[in-house]
DNA sequence: CTCCTTAATAGTAATGATTACTATGTAAAA
DNA sequence: TTTTACATAGTAATCATTACTATTAAGGAG
């Protein structure tokens, strides 16, 4: 990979967000440092840098969100839509079930956000 | 819910496949007994059935499929891609993370399935 | 430093899954 | 049997994502 600053800006965004940013979201943040940038160029960086273990990206809702390269699982509350990020308590890495060799596993929690409970 | 022949006949092919079928896939089948079937009629049909916990739903690629209403998790091959039923082996359900209520989680494996072990 | 190759980009078009819309049909209650 | 609201077929629209193409610019070779 070619050094780029259109690749740098999208890294930066995603390594310093807390927010589980969607593609557009990106596009958007990035546009302030890069007014001209493509949307495609965010696609395709986005998925460059996923490739290469530098981000992380995950489902909510059949839209792609992009995380930092930490290892955590996520909680998405049913009410506020919000996600959490939670540690991951049991490694089940590179174990076998029923002969199928895990690399990975991510888990998907959900609930009622502590904040939602509060309200109620 | 008014019963219906189309929503009765996509309940029984997503209830009788260990497939994990598509929107798409369930239309093509549908028509086989419904030929004129709409495939708008099969997609709210399958948030319905979703929706009354008769049937349910996750994502692989950013695609919905569908699946009996039986607890259970996904085993994801990286290789060929196949979706392997997982059992699940600890009930995490109705416990709190940080305070956050877990009423369900889903767990996706990712890894080297059985099959694609032996073919190396 | 300059040239050259090739990856990277901006801008736009296309794709594909899903949802929305509308006139017509039909289940089932009154 | 009549009526009413839900369900359907067929089609159009939406929206996230990917593909395409001419242009730009890393960064290594000379």
């Amino acid at each position: 990979m070619r050094n780029s600053i259109q690749r740098n800006c999208i890294f930066e965004i995603v390594n310093n967000s807390y927010d589980h940013l969607n593609a557009y979201q990106i596009y958007e943040l990035a546009r302030k440092t890069i007014p001209n940038i493509s949307l495609g160029t965010v696609y395709r960086n986005l998925s460059l840098l996923t490739d290469h273990h530098m981000i992380r990206s995950f489902i909510v809702d059949g839209i792609i969100r992009y995380d930092r390269n930490i290892v955590h699982d996520h909680f998405i509350c049913d009410k506020c839509k919000c996600i959490i990020d939670i540690p991951k308590n049991v490694d089940d890495n590179n174990k076998y079930i029923d002969g199928n060799l895990v690399i990975d596993y991510d888990i998907k929690y959900k609930g009622i956000c502590r904040e939602c409970q509060r309200k109620e």
